[in-house]
DNA sequence: TCCGCATATACCTGTCATCGGTATATACTT
DNA sequence: AAGTATATACCGATGACAGGTATATGCGGA
């Protein structure tokens, strides 16, 4: 059986560590960067998916800082989680080609009827 | 509130039936194809996620036929469901140029070390 | 002839990622 | 003094999906 394709939310928390370790807060405001502000993950979705990336051998614990009385606990990518991130990658690029094909073919239609 | 993206599963079946109407057997052959066999959705996922469709207003029933004294219901995409689809296909296309470019700044890394 | 497979729709139960909220604690701002 | 930002963590509810079963027909093979 195949790995089950990985959600938008836990596919965004692989993206923002691939470049570089960051510390989960960090990534909370990296996501929201990076989708313009349209995924703003809850403390729960983004603190359970680090752990399951975690136990899953994705992401592991890069080291631990304490800035002003508060821990930051930074995550890397691990080889097994980089791999799966370009999968992933090919994936959404492949069935984003294919709709698009379809969706162009669909305007070609002739008498085409507005649904 | 922004609508919650589409699941795979969810999002292929739109796609089968983002060129021409077809009905849920055909969808499910359709899926299979477009994933080279990756994607064998379940009777359940499928007619789950087509009625979820249908009330969402995504799609609507095409017609009705009867071949070989069974029935055959097709589906066709709606105005809605076809702006939908593309809007999804922008977003995976986004992500997936987005998870793409980290993964590549990463192997440009100095020292890099491995995972 | 009987079995299994393909076709076709439909329902049901369990799982699990995510949502939304809350808790805890510190530091900075108003 | 109150509110916001930083930072991690837990909890209950929701809902899409996996996996299986039910129902019914037609076809090909043993």
């Amino acid at each position: 059986m195949t790995e089950p394709p990985l959600r938008e939310p836990t596919f965004l928390v692989l993206t923002a560590l691939a470049a570089e370790p960051q510390h989960g807060y960090a990534v909370l405001e990296d996501v929201a960067r990076m989708t313009d502000g349209r995924v703003r993950l809850r403390a729960g979705t983004l603190y359970a998916a680090l752990d399951r990336l975690r136990v899953d051998g994705l992401i592991e614990v890069d080291r631990e800082e304490v800035v002003q009385s508060r821990l930051r606990r930074y995550y890397r990518l691990t080889g097994v989680g980089e791999r799966r991130l370009a999968e992933e990658t090919v994936r959404l690029r492949s069935q984003a080609t294919i709709a698009e094909r379809r969706l162009r073919s669909r305007q070609t239609e002739i008498g085409g009827a507005p649904a």
